[in-house]
DNA sequence: GTCTATAAATGGAACGTTCCAATAAATCAA
DNA sequence: TTGATTTATTGGAACGTTCCATTTATAGAC
């Protein structure tokens, strides 16, 4: 059926009777063509079955209207949410941004971004993966392709970030623990080498600070951001001499599986132990008990990420400022009624 | 700090006193240089910020090692998982695979797919869209690029398709409910313009006739495959005069709904009402009360198509096999203890 | 020494577009 | 009619690669 050699602009022309240039033309929308010349190359352009070479094209005129969303862990909801934010204003720009995940290896996002950069995008939005060497964007930085950070940044990078306010809302969580009654604090999850985490911690740690719990009575326990490595944190953190009764995870994951252990040991979430998750991902309000989380409005931010990408490929500019989006505490059952109210000082002991 | 325009090979060639021959020789490792001269072009192409044109290649040897993966709903785990088996295989082949999403949406399929093949892929994973039109793929297959359909079919296409045994997936959670006492089943979610629901649905009425539950006590109900679909389907189903007491799901979201709904009304899944759901998402073991589900292999299914995708660029043909892949039900609590011990007879008397 | 065989490197055409400068056709003013 | 202006259309060079056919250099056989 098909045509042994694909059809080019070429082939349109002889078709339709006019030249190459014409067709060119044509393909671009462009008004200086007669509209019954015009609809004569749309027939041909249908008759013989042509795709359009935006490699070609590109070779002439260097920019791709391609954008390339680099994500971490396309599995993780989170970024699932963050990318269909993005997607809504890139659609509307007329603009298919293609996804490739690195599933959070440094290797793979070196592959990926050869990739895509080979591919002549015109422009990037990356989650970096952990563990990202500080020089690994510098190639794209030298090439002159716009790119922005989404949800992470980089130790000491120049780069746009567009982020949550990660210090604040780890601050308004933990304060809403203490204000609870809680005075053995624990956070969950995450590793040092992640700059994300060290805001979230250090927002827990300045709640703590400023709220007046001793450095004695927080414990800090580091473990993967998933479900397995929070049922994990919970283990170790009960098996301290003094473990903590209330716990503020890295994100929502790590939540969950807290959650989940609580509940292998006979434990419920809200009543014997309170559990605040990070990033308020759809599950958390539908979970049992729903999860007290930190909402970072992960659309929004995927849609202000895609408009100052669109905003520097249109001023051709390779910087832009960082935003930083508000968060809020969405309180639900994980962390339970006043501590004070049901059983004053029970634990406050130490 | 960059160059004004971006290093073509010809910069590489004045860098390192060759011609550009012998660096396109270079690029592609072909063992007919020099190692030495070889050394000396790789340097000069790290000192050029060289990027490869990936366009301006393709346009001469036509084959692009790009593949595109087209989903139509990106923040269902279940295809995410499914993206990340393909992952697996395409990154040992030393492909890097661009997804896209269509959200569903035929039109922002359509859009999507011209972007791709304008992008000279080389080759297509598509789970189509809800809705897509019997000839959408007509143009791809004349371009003779290589397409298979993973999860999803279209009605008389004549595309390879990998997916799960639905029927036989549907016959056998519903056989188990039967075999559990329950005599009013439904069939929660999805709706008719999918192949999967029909097939689907037609286990499990296979099953019914097979074991001799009445049409009359069957209860059908369509609805959206999310969680919000599965909350009003029990809803519409417990409205009605002999409600039935166990439920085939459409897939796990649905199901997770069904649970949130009752739930809602002070009933349990397990207890009160038998929930099954289908593809057996990771979530599903996690919930509380566990689904029980039928498990397809979600990864291996995305593996299976990775493989057959890259054999049919190899052999240059458009032409698969179908495969469909083995099913089995993971039992959990959602459908709790036999009924027939607890309390036989109940609600039997229609 | 020359002659052949092999190894290494090269020039040039081609790929499918875009876009500039140029041409051809149509319209208008005089 | 002639020239000037506007409207439509067109040829050709350029974009950055690959790959074929050559050329040049190196080595081996006589």
């Amino acid at each position: 059926m098909a045509s042994r050699a694909k059809a080019t602009i070429l082939d349109i022309a002889r078709e339709a009777g006019v030249s190459k240039s014409t067709v060119s033309l044509v393909l671009q929308g462009s008004g200086l063509i007669r509209p019954e010349t015009a609809i004569k190359v749309r027939k041909a352009i249908e008759d013989v079955g042509y795709v359009y070479n935006r490699g070609a094209a590109n070779l002439r005129k260097a920019h791709s209207n391609v954008i390339g969303m680099v994500i971490n862990d396309l599995t993780n909801p989170f970024f699932a949410e963050l990318a269909v934010g993005m997607e809504r204003v890139f659609q509307a720009a007329g603009i298919v941004p293609f996804i490739a995940n690195t599933a959070e290896s440094a290797i793979r996002q070196e592959e990926v971004l050869k990739s895509l950069l080979e591919q002549g995008v015109a422009g990037l939005i990356v989650s970096p993966a952990r563990g990202t060497a500080s020089g690994a964007f510098r190639r794209i930085e030298t090439a002159g392709v716009p790119i922005v950070f989404a949800m992470r940044r980089l130790p000491e990078s120049r780069i746009p970030v567009i982020a949550p306010d990660n210090h604040r809302g780890a601050f308004i969580a933990t304060e809403h623990l203490i204000r609870k009654g809680h005075r053995r604090l624990a956070f969950f999850g995450g590793s040092s080498d992640l700059v994300v985490y060290q805001e979230r911690l250090g927002g827990f740690l300045e709640a703590c600070e400023t709220l007046g719990i001793p450095a004695a009575d927080r414990t800090i326990v580091e473990g993967e951001t998933s479900r397995k490595g929070g049922m994990a944190c919970l283990d170790t953190a009960l098996a301290t001499a003094e473990p903590p009764t209330a716990a503020l995870c890295f994100n929502d994951a790590v939540a969950f599986g807290v959650m989940l252990a609580l509940r292998k040991r006979g434990l419920e979430a809200g009543a014997d132990f309170a559990v605040v998750g990070f990033d308020d991902v759809t599950e958390a309000e539908h979970y049992i008990p729903a999860l007290t989380s930190v909402t970072v409005d992960t659309a929004g931010l995927g849609e202000r990420a895609a408009h100052v990408m669109l905003k520097m490929i249109q001023s051709r500019t390779t910087r832009a400022e960082d935003h930083i989006g508000a968060v809020s505490l969405a309180v639900r059952e994980s962390c339970g009624p006043d501590r004070n109210a049901r059983n004053a000082g029970m634990g406050d002991a130490a």
